[in-house]
RNA sequence: GGGCGCUUAGCUCAGCUGGUUCAGAGCACCUCGUUUACACCGAGGGGGUCGGGGGUUCGAAUCCCUCAGCGCCCA
């Protein structure tokens, strides 16, 4: 047979995804003799496409489940996407407007169909994708946030929780678009590179009952007569004085406070902020700060209404306005100056038109009292977050959680279940149906006739956010029919099979900027919904950046197609080189070459394989070989502890670097070098058994990392029957190992190091084999390891010697000198100097312990360990400097 | 402006409640090597007074104070 010295992934994976598939390893049932292992894949976008973060992301949870599934729990990977409100519709409406047809011109369900032609056409893609990756979802519950049963969920719940008073309306600022006569999202208003030019007026109003004006400066001079106040800052000496009176607005006269207030700056225009809170923001804040009132003033197509209480300004548009106020400010000696000024204007990107900041009726959660159980489940650690500094940061924004506006002026979404049955603000129901809201319309004004024609239901959906908080529990039908309680608005226990066994979930793999949006909010609803927290464990990923410590991402093209990296270096590779350098909450820089060094290691283990596969066998076995395989069995064990116990705290990349040198380091390094038998020889049978067994261990403990080349050797290395496939392998258990033979491997390690170092500083070819002699106490100790120094350093003989060894290379462990005779004579002068080295540096050690040592406090304080360590360390290096000083002496004979 | 966090080898980072994991890992780098599984490799090696300063302690990368630089979140 003639393996390719190179391993080639690309045949491996495809053949093996597809075997896993047909075997349904990936799904999975309620098993009540099994215990569950769940987790919910973050639902990436159906906007999407695969990139590094979902890479990074979705290998930890394959690592997760992967490992969950051989430790023979339950293991459920439920996968879905996310419909992604503003997204999905901002690119329908692109393509729409490629093809020549304007939202506006379409009526929401023509709107929706193509919406949802889109979403069937891309929406799958990171999914597909994520196949290539090896992610071991179960696909047949996959799940979508605006599927039937997703769609009525999300209702549902709005029912429910404006029955139990947490949904409100009220007044909130957002982005109008004065042409589409719509709300856009922050993501949707574009921000000139560099700003505008505009306009700073300096405009004079009168002060009551006095001779004093105050002086503002405005851009927007067309809502002056929207202004409600006139603010300082209060450490102004300038203007403080002014705090208390009262102005005077310019040409109606309406008397608004001058009120103090930190947000003004000193030295921006003339220190005096004129304050409309139906027009800006911040000006908005500060009402709400020093209980304003509100005047709106223009109107939904950007024309000046009857608020403003001037005729000819009335039904006029605000930039016209805008000229003809200057005009008449001047006029009237109001307009104390005039300067050019850039400033920072957001256009909508879809009309680019000004974007107006208006007041508009939202909708709210009150999240004070729903999050209380939330907020307490983070801090008791009933939920842990990984790493635990975000503790922190939850703790902050919880204790200062803030209203929830989820209401958005979109169509592709809940649409919100309010319905008007009149002009007045409370003239609303709420109800899952038309028929339902219309008996409750009936009932509250009271008026008999009403129809369902009569009622208009709100236009707008439901923040995305807003369905996925509901993620794990509705991917488990949680609020369907039968499972739901209304009356209670909880959902109940025992009737749903599958939500009673994978609810709750055990880990959560997402991203920290996302911890208040999405995963925050999951906790809240699983408190209110299921009386239980949604998961145990919380593992934070970093963002992937790139060298330059910039997110990776489509616009600034830094980023590298996922699936051009795993063509390039095979799933595994990519898998690996992810995860060599992400510990838990920290940011990933990425470079292919962790991809190449992933890649490198598949080689590496293809090659041991090669090598072990390529023996000719003998029955019997080999009695030098029994040390390597007891010392191997160890460090088997050994770091197999080591593995759980970075699983255990999240610690994923160190997990796979323990097992990356564990094969690399131990395994092919050491072991194999010492079991190999020598060119052309078979090996007897109980070695190579034993190392067969070996290579199964290590597989199994590879596979949640690199699954594709550890099923592919797996089958190769013995026969598995077709169902024994690894993904479903037993994972190994540590067993309690002697463990005083690494400190026996780890001294003959020690010389055969030593001997090389020899040999690459004299030049000696590894080829020509060198004689060694040990002058020691205890020769015995080197005894169990005699066959595995000779032939890792290539000695012809290994000896004791009670005498020193004329013309030799030598070196020194602690008090055992080892000598090399040499054929040619060796450089005096060099040894010499090598040798003064050691004794400086070891004088120096020396010293450092003896002070230490002498310190009465320090014999005293510390704890008597210590201080043993100290007096060993103190006649080791004792030792070392006899056997030094003998040396030195027989050099200079 | 409020909050959180970071600074350890050229790079990316470990280092939990102070003392044998105490100065580490991986990569990169340098020297030698086409030897018989692997040059996507092997053998060996160099490199940091743990951001600066002060303090607590017998003992500090680790705890406290302070200065400097950087990052993130919220407004």
């Amino acid at each position: 047979m003639a393996l390719s010295t190179k391993y080639d992934p690309t045949q491996v994976e495809d053949k093996w995804y597809k075997m896993w598939m047909e075997k349904g390893f990936f799904h999975s049932e309620p098993n009540p003799d099994k215990e569950p292992y769940t987790i919910v894949i973050p639902p990436p976008n159906v906007t999407g496409v695969l990139h590094m973060g979902h890479m990074l992301n979705n290998t930890i949870q394959d690592v997760l489940i992967r490992k969950a599934r051989m430790e023979g729990k339950e293991a459920c990977w439920v996968p879905g996407t996310d419909h992604a409100s503003i997204a999905t519709e901002a690119k329908v409406v692109r393509m729409l407007r490629e093809k020549g047809i304007s939202k506006g011109d379409l009526t929401r369900e023509e709107f929706m169909k193509y919406a949802w032609e889109w979403k069937e056409k891309y929406g799958g893609i990171i999914l597909e994708q994520l196949k290539k990756l090896g992610a071991s979802c179960d696909w047949e519950r996959t799940s979508f946030t605006m599927d039937e049963g997703y769609y009525k969920a999300v209702i549902n719940v709005f029912v429910d929780l404006y029955k139990k008073g947490y949904i409100y309306r009220g007044l909130r600022m957002v982005n109008w678009d004065v042409e589409a006569k719509t709300a856009v999202s922050n993501e949707e208003v574009i921000y000139k590179e560099g700003g505008e030019v505009s306009k700073l007026y300096s405009v004079k109003y009168s002060i009551k009952d006095s001779e004093d004006v105050v002086v503002i400066a405005t851009q927007r001079p067309e809502t002056i007569l929207g202004d409600t106040a006139i603010a300082v800052n209060p450490k102004d000496e300038r203007h403080k004085h002014l705090i208390g009176k009262k102005a005077l607005v310019p040409f109606i006269n309406r008397e608004i406070p001058i009120i103090g207030d930190d947000y003004v700056e000193l030295d921006f225009g003339t220190g005096c902020l004129k304050v409309t809170p139906a027009h800006d923001p911040n000006d908005y804040e500060i009402g709400i700060r020093h209980n304003l009132e509100v005047i709106d003033t223009i109107d939904n197509d950007g024309n000046l209404n009857e608020k403003c209480e001037i005729p000819a300004y009335i039904g006029k548009d605000r930039f016209a306005i805008r000229k003809q106020i200057v005009k008449d400010l001047k006029e009237a000696g109001l307009l104390v100056k005039e300067e050019d000024f850039t400033t920072r204007i957001g256009r909508s990107e879809r009309t680019n038109t000004v974007i107006e900041p208006k007041l508009s009726l939202q909708w709210f959660i009150r999240m004070k009292d729903i999050s209380r159980k939330a907020h307490a489940a983070v801090m008791d650690d009933e939920v842990l977050l990984h790493p635990a500094k975000f503790k922190n940061t939850y703790n902050h924004w919880m204790e200062n959680v803030r209203d929830w506006c989820i209401s958005r002026q979109l169509w592709w979404g809940q649409q919100i279940p309010a319905y008007y049955f009149d002009k007045g603000e409370d003239d609303f129901v709420v109800a899952e149906t038309r028929e339902e809201a219309l008996a409750l319309a009936k009932e509250k004004s009271g008026n008999d006739s009403l129809t369902a024609d009569d009622l208009t239901q709100d236009p707008d959906v439901l923040d995305t956010w807003a369905s996925s908080w509901l993620f794990p529990l509705t991917v488990f039908n949680g609020f369907d029919n039968g499972f739901f309680d209304k009356e209670s608005g909880r959902i109940l226990e025992g009737a749903n099979k599958e939500l009673d066994y994978y609810y709750p979930t055990n880990t959560l793999v997402t991203a920290p900027e996302i911890l208040f949006f999405w995963v925050a909010r999951m906790i809240i609803a699983g408190y209110e919904y299921k009386g239980e927290k949604p998961f145990k464990d919380v593992y934070l990923t970093g963002i992937v950046r790139d060298k330059q410590r910039r997110k990776m991402s489509k616009s600034l093209g830094n980023s590298p197609d996922p699936l051009d990296l795993i063509k390039q270096y095979g799933a595994d590779g990519v898998r690996t080189g992810m995860l060599f350098s992400s510990p838990a909450g920290n940011d990933l820089l990425f470079d292919e070459k962790l991809c190449e060094q992933g890649r490198n290691f598949a080689n590496k283990i293809w090659n041991a394989f090669r090598l072990v596969k390529g023996w000719e066998v003998k029955e019997g076995n080999n009695p030098e070989n029994s040390k390597p395989v007891s010392w191997f069995t160890t460090r088997f064990n050994q770091t197999l502890i080591e593995i759980e116990d970075h699983f255990a705290k999240f610690r994923i990349s160190d997990a796979l670097m323990s097992i990356y040198k564990l094969i690399w380091d131990d395994f092919c390094s050491w072991y194999l070098e010492m079991i190999k038998p020598a060119y052309g020889d078979p090996v007897d049978k109980a070695t190579l058994d034993q190392t067969i067994g070996f290579f199964e261990e290590l597989m199994r403990v590879l596979h949640p990392f690199m699954p594709f080349i550890s099923e592919e050797i797996w089958h190769e290395l013995s026969d598995h029957s077709e169902n024994d496939c690894l993904i479903v392998a037993a994972w190994p258990k540590a067993t309690k190992v002697d463990d005083s033979i690494t400190a026996k491997a780890g001294l003959a390690f020690e010389v055969i190091t030593n001997v090389r170092n020899i040999r690459n500083a004299k030049q000696i070819s590894p080829k020509e084999s060198l004689e060694l002699a040990i002058k020691t106490v205890d020769f015995s100790k080197f005894a169990d390891f005699t066959p595995s120094i000779k032939k890792l350093a290539n000695l012809s003989s290994l000896t004791e010697t009670q005498e020193k060894v004329d013309n030799a290379a030598s070196f020194v462990l602690k008090a055992d000198e080892f000598f090399i005779p040499l054929e040619s004579a060796i450089d005096e002068e060099k040894e010499l100097e090598e040798l003064n080295k050691q004794l400086e540096y070891t004088r120096g050690f020396l010293a450092g312990v003896e002070k230490k040592l002498s310190n009465e406090r320090f014999v005293n304080g510390a704890p008597p360990q210590v201080v043993e360590v100290e007096k060993r360390k103190k006649a080791d290096a004792e030792a070392k400097i006899k056997v030094l000083e003998e040396s030195l002496a027989a050099l200079n004979r």
